[in-house]
DNA sequence: TGGTGCACGCAGCAGCAAAG
DNA sequence: CTTTGCTGCTGCGTGCACCA
């Protein structure tokens, strides 16, 4: 017998269960892209005195501001969504409260711009977790991780934008198991080899969909989504056949969004095209509403769920 | 300069709770 | 029962002091 595989393809949980990663095939083509550390650091928010959070949380979070508190989060809450959340609250600075009096984590530069994204994963479905992009210098509690940019040319929208796609969003759904996405996998998420100048077409997209979910325009926010994912794929210059894998394993799944958005290009859809023209076609000729009229109607029920089984 | 041991702070595990 | 999310706790890796 000769061994078709090598040892290197599997990957083991924790219970010492041998699996094989989904998308493997594209995780093995992004294998040489350079990794979210390389550009980015990532924290863990601040940890409180044990029992604090339990016997008086209203000691170390209100609503309100008050003396020696900055605004923050310190848990999930619903309206927790990809770029944006509506909840915050004020924490505490007060040494008494620290879990550590000499922790390095109260003393990161909270009060500057970062990306947020929570410890723990949001929803069972393939959509894993929300990245907020936080320019309002939040500081966060232990439910949550901080990544600053290591580098000024590496803009937040980008960031988020990256973070908030399908490719980071499936690569933390099949390298994680456990209830929490721990650091290392926010770290080792593959980034395209080239990477966009700042003020790129992605940064305004990012900028644009923020306003419309502020002002609850929600078919512009699904459009200007859609754009971004379309942008930031065009990067990874994966083959369309990939990509279409990539945006199929989403089909049937609720995105952490304010509106619905449950999958890109209908599995029926039986041609490979990139998700940038699949879009930009659509967008010339008409308003998403229309086009979602005009998308082809699902008839192969064998062909669907073998899609969702992937 | 390199080797060793130790202290401590954080990452992540175990288990609980609430809600459906 | 499952899903989602949280906190208490602790093993271990990092980094530092000390020594040759």
């Amino acid at each position: 017998y000769v061994d078709e595989v090598k040892q290197g393809y599997f990957t083991t949980t924790q219970h010492n269960q041998i699996i094989v990663p989904i998308l493997r095939e594209l995780w093995d083509y992004l294998d040489k892209n350079p990794r979210l550390e390389k550009f980015a650091i990532i924290h863990k928010g601040v940890e409180h005195k044990l029992g604090l959070i339990s016997n008086d949380r209203e000691r170390v979070a209100k609503t309100q501001l008050f003396p020696n508190s900055q605004p923050g989060l310190l848990n999930v809450t619903d309206d927790l969504f990809q770029f944006t959340v509506g909840t915050k609250e004020y924490l505490s600075m007060d040494m008494k409260n620290w879990r550590n009096q000499k922790s390095k984590t109260w003393q990161l530069p909270w009060n500057t711009s970062k990306i947020i994204v929570p410890a723990s994963r949001l929803s069972n479905s393939h959509w894993r977790f929300a990245a907020l992009i936080d320019r309002e210098g939040l500081i966060v509690g232990r439910r949550f991780y901080a990544i600053w940019a290591k580098n000024e040319r590496f803009s937040l929208e980008f960031l988020g934008a990256l973070l908030n796609s399908p490719l980071a969003q499936a690569y933390c759904f099949t390298h994680s198991f456990q209830q929490d996405t721990r650091a290392r996998i926010y770290e080792s998420i593959p980034l395209p080899h080239t990477l966009p100048l700042p003020n790129n077409i992605i940064d305004g997209l990012v900028k644009s969909y923020i306003v419309f979910t502020a002002n609850e325009q929600y078919d512009l926010a699904l459009q200007t989504l859609l754009k971004i994912d379309a942008e930031l794929l065009k990067l990874y210059e994966l083959p369309p056949r990939l990509e279409r894998k990539l945006l199929d394993f989403f089909w049937g799944h609720k995105r952490r969004v304010p509106f619905d958005f449950t999958g890109y290009i209908p599995p029926s859809f039986e041609s490979w095209i990139p998700l940038h023209l699949y879009i930009s076609d659509e967008y010339q000729k008409a308003t998403i509403g229309e086009t979602l009229d005009r998308l082809p109607i699902i008839t192969n029920k064998t062909t669907i769920q073998y899609l969702k089984e992937l």
